[in-house]
RNA sequence: GGGCCUAUAGCUCAGUCGGUAGAGCAACGGACUUUUAAUCCGUGGGUCGACGGUUCGAGCCCGUCUGGGCCCA
């Protein structure tokens, strides 16, 4: 099938792809296979090296295995090489050819045809070097996958860029980048046993929706040929969740993708992951206690403790309750003067004035209180920390507050100064909820890009009445962040980057 | 959107005052039966992001554009 075409070889490649491509032609001229469609293979590295653990210097087992791998490093000498195999956990193994087991030819080959990348498969016994090294002695090898191109520099780290560009190199050559594609589904998976653990039923809701609602923020536009229509990205399922909750789904979740168009820097994507939850008969404090679990659990799922280690080694305690802080008394604080949800816009704008910050005229009284927030108490928001109490202009899906005027009974919590989730008493009357969501469509025809539009199926919905609840939603890409302290496009396998110009 | 930094060999990076393009790893040829980023001898490899300008002469100076990063909004 593959043998009988012998490509021809560009000439204006680099060298060292040039070289590769003779090289594979040379192999089918001669009859070997780059690409056969199977290789022998017994068991994984990590299993002989689990199963052959503390073995003396110099010690012939008598156990023969096949093994596979890609060569990483290889230094070969006169009649014995070496080669170091890795396979895609990390995991390594030196595999050592001699004239006297393989023979003259396999020898000779082995040095000519086999670069650094290659994937091969080694059939042996497996020993210990007279340096000590667990190793598989070949009796054979044979070639499983010709790589055309070198492999990076395993010593130096790639730049950023070339990272994100070829993730599959980075899997390849960084165990950073393994780590955290293989820490990502045990997050997931500790999430889901978490929210089972609470007798949460796990739902799917629309990702095109023929309206985008449930948080502020400027939704991809698409279209329906078929239906002949505009359809959204969602930005939220929120109101999804919330229909289910309607129906009788009392404890409900779903872990999906969200879509915004909005900027991306090193803590937003375009499209991020978001567990997003509801639970009736809840309201903003209990579900504060089952998002605290749900991330107290991930970091025991992926650093056996609540204390997890970040990528410059410093260690952060996720562990216990946390800090409570109310937003209206952080402002006061930070301004020296009593700030509530009542103050004044022109006051606010005061204040914010004198602290130096640059006020966007289209902020509405809520929104300035809260950027003023950002401003004097980003430096308290490393530690785990709840902020409790938000301006009800900004928060049209949440409850007044049960005593303080103004605000509504909405936290977000903050690890390590950015936001990792929100959480409401949410808030359930279908007649306030219309008159929010009127609101927000009037705020949308004033220009306002980010105003939730007036969703009448869901108000619907609503009216055939909604139990008390509590609800949360949390970004899956930043609690990995919050895990493992790497920026966002390191928790993404592949981040959306603009292509590379030829 | 604004500011700053950045783009040179397969990878990671140097490149002085504007005067023939450099290193490490990788590659190619040779030696070597215990190497661990093997070592030793030898060799090749470049549209210096793109386009334009200044200059006798540009990787370097100027302008525009593109990609990437950081900070601010």
């Amino acid at each position: 099938m593959t043998t009988e075409n012998t490509p021809a070889v560009e000439d204006d490649l680099p060298e060292q792809l040039r070289i590769r491509r003779e090289k594979r032609a040379g192999l089918l001229e001669r009859g070997v296979e780059p690409y056969p469609v199977a290789v022998d293979r017994t068991t994984s590295l990590k299993a002989i090296r689990e199963k052959y653990t503390g073995l003396d210097i110099d010690v012939a087992t008598g156990d023969i295995e096949s093994l596979t791998g890609r060569i990483i490093f290889k230094r070969d000498t006169g009649k014995l090489c070496f080669a170091t195999l890795r396979e895609g956990d990390g995991t390594e193994l030196q595999a050592m050819l001699s004239l006297d087991k393989v023979g003259q030819d396999a020898l000779d080959a082995w040095k000519s045809d086999i670069d650094l990348g290659d994937i091969v498969s080694v059939t042996g016994e497996i020993i210990t070097s007279k340096r000590g090294e667990l190793s598989i002695l070949a009796n054979s090898w044979k070639l499983a996958s010709k790589s055309l191109r070198p492999l990076p520099n395993d010593h130096k780290p790639m730049s950023e860029e070339t990272r994100v560009r070829m993730r599959y190199v980075d899997l390849i050559v960084r165990p950073e980048a393994r780590a955290a594609a293989r820490m990502r589904p045990q997050v997931m998976r500790s999430l889901r046993d978490t929210f089972n653990n609470y007798d949460f039923i796990e739902v799917e809701t629309p990702m095109l929706q023929v309206m985008h609602g449930g948080a502020a923020a400027r939704p991809f536009k698409t279209f329906s040929n078929a239906y002949d229509m505009d359809l959204y990205m969602r930005i939220a399922p929120e109101l999804f969740l919330k229909r289910c909750v309607v129906g009788g789904i009392e404890r409900v979740f779903e872990i999906n993708r969200n879509f915004r168009n909005e900027g991306a820097d090193s803590s937003h994507s375009p499209e991020f992951a978001m567990v997003e939850s509801y639970m009736s008969y809840g309201d903003w404090r209990s579900i504060a206690d089952v998002t605290r679990t749900l991330i107290q659990n991930a970091a025991m799922a992926v650093a056996g403790s609540h204390v997890v280690t970040h990528a410059d080694g410093s260690q952060k305690d996720l562990g216990g309750t946390w800090r409570e802080i109310s937003l209206y008394d952080a402002i006061s604080n930070g301004v020296g003067e009593t700030v509530t949800a009542l103050t004044p816009y022109a006051d606010l704008k005061k204040y914010a004035e004198k602290l130096g910050m640059k006020i966007d005229p289209k902020w509405v009284t809520g929104k300035l209180a809260e950027e003023i927030f950002e401003h004097v108490a980003s430096d308290q928001l490393i530690e785990p920390t709840f902020v409790m109490g938000y301006p009800v202009d900004t928060s049209p899906l949440v409850r007044a507050h049960r005593e303080t005027p103004g605000v509504v009974e909405k936290w977000d919590l903050y690890v390590d100064g950015f936001e990792l989730a929100t959480g409401y008493s949410e808030l359930i009357d279908p007649v306030i909820q219309r008159d929010r969501l009127v609101e927000q469509a009037q705020l949308g025809a004033k220009g306002d890009l980010e105003a939730m539009q007036v969703d009448e199926d869901f108000l619907r919905a609503m009216e055939f009445g909604m139990p008390p609840m509590g609800g949360m939603g949390m970004g899956v890409d930043r609690l990995l962040m919050a895990l493992t302290g790497l920026g966002i496009r390191e928790t993404i396998l592949f981040p959306l980057v603009k292509p590379e110009v030829e």
